[in-house]
DNA sequence: ACGCTCACG
DNA sequence: GACGTACGTGAGCGTA
């Protein structure tokens, strides 16, 4: 029989392999291979389950055929005709996603036959196959309990639940639905799927579908007929909603026609070969399995080491750096097979080379890509003659392909889904592709996979990860660019310089990618790079490219009359002082005040000069000298002035009309972002002078600012971390935390509170965040450390929880040289066993690390789901400062915005963590800044 | 290049 | 018992 055509006799196995998978997921716990941390759980769930499948295939039923069948990708020509198909889906796990080739592996290494195809889902490709058997005159088995394939039994084709061995045919089919395998679709159009986000007719089941089914025999003549239906709810939502139903059967229906490029003689049933299954299951260091089978089929097991892999820090690159062999792609076929490296691989290191830093103005000057260690390319696209002529007609260096054409071929490439485009900072390299019309995704980036894993141990730059990791030192920019005033753009460079350099950055990307990857699940942070950090990239990049409209006019204004007052205030200055100096310099005030004029109280820092910081000044102040005073007057206005006034309007792109900053992911080690180039997080807003510079930050015409800020988060997730139940329940009942506070400490009733006391309270809370000690309160709210001391016993012993948290955390990170927030994200902390004030200072940063970085989580997550959240809404997220989202919205969808964006910022912890207090947000409106905060 | 000062959360 | 401190950032300025 054997290589005969398929047909009677022959009996087809089909096995539903993605339902295995996710079975095996669930059912197990999260297994890791030993050696290097891989999480292979589903991949040995669904191995067992392989082998007991074969296993038990004896006798007459025993398939002659057999196939295993998948899903591939997430997009079907399902959600062509309705874009919410299994839209309530939730994300695949992060530790079942690295399994999912390996389930393939594992089908053909059981010498199984592997069937995917693009676009459709494992149950067509089944329908598919299923029809051809019975066609055929053959049987056929599908493997699944999965109600959706029921719609294929009848006529030799059946189920089997292998899990509880049970055979489905037409009868349980009927039993399942109330009609035969032929109606089934009908049935299912009505009752609708809310696993699978079936719409279906409101209000009807299973049940009711079925009666309606059989009544009128199928859905068309149902549909057609609904006026004749008595109950007249049931009449009505058939006729309104007859498309939707039509929408649904069409949905459930599956293809039988799928284009899969396999003949059911191919499928035909082999005995596994030990060699290949062997090796993949000693691969996957599955002992207990490997020895069964190896017995089974007679064979000698072959020897899985029991210690894991040494880690390879700092170990040298197995492929040495050579310049020389990176390739100059001049032409186009030379492109074309680059691109065609890329889609073998699936995956390749991209940097861009541009003229400058600035991504909104930087053009671009060529692209570098690398699929394998040591294997780089750099084309150029943008070089020029240096030294423009007169004219400044600066001309285009020859042998370089046409901007243009090398967008077009990379387009698609950068574009496509299957092919992992990864990047050191990759942020920059999407902004500057955006603008070229390149859209790139999907992206890892080694600089985020660094931030997950090593946070708080050192930078992430590609130089400091090269030199680390690799143990090679990068050729440096400034040798090519030079430095200071004769410094050149990457476009003067010429192109045999240009090359080694811009290539190597992807060899040294793809190679640091290449060691990251598996490192990212031995140190157990997937889900933090996964769900913090890359999804971030694109969130940021949009809301950079949008700024925010800045009014230049508001700004020149403001400067000039800061200017004035200045002018002023040097005046009176110089006059005290009896002599001109420069203000500005804390070295000659130092002088004047403590040297010339003998003022008490000089304090030299380690550089020998006196410190004439405000606290110092505000001191000398309140002894009642003018100098002092005026010092401060005028520092405020010199800040106010050259960092926000002046600086701001040399910030305001010429072609936008606004500022566009750019955050740092991986710049904060608590997993706060940091804003730079400019900083708008720390525009003023504490003083009623510095706060008028928000008014020049403004809406669009018809626009208006909308600010949403948490309120006390850091407190409020103190209060669940430690556990404090005072705290956590005066947040449910939103009441004055820091009044609570005080009324809890001084024995004061809240209705007999005073400000100061109050206030007292206040510094402590956030004393506590900070890793409290007496010096510090006592310096904050300048009262004797004798005094601030005794508030803080006060405080532990009123909130013992809190005193615990800190010393777990203490012992937590002095045992294993990290905190953690509430979302796994991992600080270090390596000095905390130092010796000295250094370990001080790592105390206090590991107390507050916890409760700092789980702030930032939330709000990371909470801009993530942002975008998806207001989709139709006219609005962009412009800004974020660590507790305040700002966006820009259309006037008339103003409440509309700040109900979803507050519903998105309130549940953003759910639902990884379970909060044990609420999460509160306040929100403000108008044409500024200032009265939007 | 580095420290000081000061803006923010 | 002494040490020197509140946590996390970035920018502009003066000084070396």
């Amino acid at each position: 029989m054997a290589g005969d055509k398929f047909g009677k006799g022959h009996h087809l196995h089909l096995v539903d392999g993605s339902a295995f998978i996710f079975r095996a997921y669930h059912a197990l716990p999260p297994l890791t291979r030993k050696s290097d941390g891989l999480p292979v759980g589903a991949v040995s769930g669904f191995c067992n389950m392989i082998h007991k499948m074969i296993e038990g295939n004896t006798g007459p039923d025993a398939p002659t055929h057999a196939a295993v069948v998948f899903d591939k990708g997430s997009h079907t020509f399902r959600n062509d005709m309705y874009d919410q198909y299994k839209a309530n889906r939730d994300e695949m796990p992060e530790d079942l996603r690295p399994q999912i080739p390996l389930t393939r592996e594992a089908t053909r290494a059981f010498n199984l036959a592997c069937l995917e195809l693009e676009g459709y889902e494992a149950d067509d490709i089944i329908a598919t196959l299923a029809r051809q058997a019975r066609e055929a005159g053959g049987r056929c088995t599908i493997i699944s309990s999965d109600k959706d394939l029921m719609q294929l039994v009848g006529g030799g084709v059946e189920m089997l639940d292998a899990m509880k061995n049970l055979r489905i045919d037409s009868e349980g089919v009927e039993a399942k639905f109330g009609v035969g395998p032929d109606r089934v679709v009908d049935v299912q159009a009505l009752a609708g799927d809310s696993v699978d986000n079936i719409p279906g007719a409101p209000g009807i089941g299973v049940k009711t579908a079925a009666l309606l089914i059989n009544e009128y025999g199928d859905l068309e003549t149902l549909l057609s007929r609904a006026d004749e239906i008595k109950q007249p709810k049931r009449r009505e939502t058939l006729i309104e909603f007859a498309e939707q139903i039509r929408l649904s059967k069409r949905l459930v229906t599956l293809d039988t026609e799928t284009p899969i490029e396999v003949t059911l003689e191919e499928l035909e049933v082999k005995d596994p070969e030990p060699g290949p299954l062997m090796a993949f299951l000693a691969e996957m260091e599955f002992r207990t399995l490997t020895r069964r089978i190896a017995e089974q089929m007679g064979v000698e097991a072959p020897e899985i080491a029991d210690t894991p892999a040494p880690v390879a820090e700092g170990a040298p690159e197995a492929v040495p750096f050579n310049h020389s062999a990176y390739e100059i792609v001049r032409d186009m076929a030379a492109l074309e097979a680059w691109i065609a490296r890329a889609h073998a691989v699936g995956y390749v290191a991209v940097d861009t080379e541009t003229t400058s830093l600035n991504e909104m103005t930087a053009d671009l000057v060529g692209v570098c890509l690398s699929t394998e260690a040591g294997l780089a390319c750099y084309i150029p696209v943008g070089h020029r003659e240096g030294g423009d002529d007169l004219f400044g007609g600066e001309k285009r260096v020859d042998g370089q392909l046409p901007l243009t054409d090398v967008l077009n071929a990379l387009k698609p490439m950068l574009e496509e889904p299957s092919i992992l485009k990864i990047g050191q900072n990759m942020k920059y390299d999407a902004k500057i592709l955006a603008r070229y019309g390149v859209d790139v995704a999907p992206i890892d980036d080694t600089m985020l996979m660094s931030y997950a894993m090593h946070a708080g141990l050192h930078g992430h730059g590609m130089d400091t990860l090269s030199d680390r990791y690799l143990g090679h030192q990068p050729i440096p920019i400034k040798s090519l660019l030079g430095s200071g005033k004769s410094q050149i753009t990457f476009a003067e460079v010429g192109i045999a310089d240009a090359a080694p350099y811009a290539a190597e950055d992807a060899d040294i990307t793809l190679r640091l990618w290449q060691q990251f990857k598996p490192a990212l699940h031995r140190a157990q942070v997937t889900t933090v790079y996964e769900t913090l950090e890359r999804p971030l990239v694109p969130v940021l990049a949009r809301m950079e490219m949008a700024g925010i409209k800045v009014d230049r006019d508001t700004l020149s204004r403001m400067s000039n009359a800061f200017a004035q007052k200045m002018a002023g205030l040097e005046h009176e200055i110089h006059a005290l002082a009896g002599t001109p100096f420069n203000v500005g310099s804390p070295k000659q005030l130092g002088e004047i005040l403590f040297d010339q004029m003998g003022l008490e109280g000089g304090k030299k820092g380690k550089t020998g000069a006196y410190a004439t910081g405000a606290d110092v000044l505000e001191d000398l102040a309140a002894q009642g000298h003018d100098l002092p005073a005026r010092v401060l007057d005028w520092r405020q206005l010199s800040k106010l002035k050259s960092t926000y006034t002046d600086a701001l309007q040399d910030h305001i792109n010429a072609e936008t009309g606004r500022v566009h900053t750019s955050y740092s992911i991986a710049g904060a080690n608590t997993g706060r972002l940091a804003s730079t180039d400019p900083n708008l997080q720390n525009i003023p807003v504490r003083t009623e002078e510095g706060r008028r510079i928000r008014e020049a930050f403004i809406a669009e015409p018809g626009k208006v600012l909308v600010s949403l800020d948490y309120s006390q988060i850091e407190l409020r997730i103190l209060a669940h971390i430690a556990g404090i139940d005072a705290l956590k329940q005066a947040f449910r009942e939103g009441q004055d935390i820091h009044a609570i506070t005080a009324s809890e400490m001084f024995n004061v009733p809240l209705d007999e509170m005073t400000p100061d006391v109050r206030r007292q309270a206040k510094a402590i809370n956030f004393g506590v965040i900070y890793g409290i000690s007496g010096f510090g309160l006592a310096r904050n709210l300048r009262i004797p450390r004798a005094e601030a001391q005794g508030f803080i016993d006060r405080y532990f012993e009123r909130f013992p929880g809190i005193r615990d948290y800190m010393d777990a955390t203490r012992d937590f990170a002095k045992s294993n040289g990290y905190v953690q927030t509430l979302f796994g994200r991992k600080i270090h902390t390596p000095e905390i066993n130092a010796k000295g004030p250094k370990a001080s200072f790592a105390y206090r940063a590991a107390i507050n690390a916890p409760i700092q970085g789980t702030a930032a989580d939330v709000i990371r997550r909470a801009m993530i789901r942002m975008e998806n959240a207001i989709e139709g809404c006219p609005a962009r997220m412009l800004l974020q400062v660590h507790d305040e989202l700002l966006f820009e919205v259309e006037e008339d969808a103003v409440d509309d915005l700040i109900a979803r964006a507050r519903e998105v910022m309130e549940a953003a912890a759910d639902p990884a963590v379970q909060l044990s207090v609420p999460l509160t947000v306040d929100a403000g409106q108008g044409a500024n800044w200032a009265q939007a905060h």
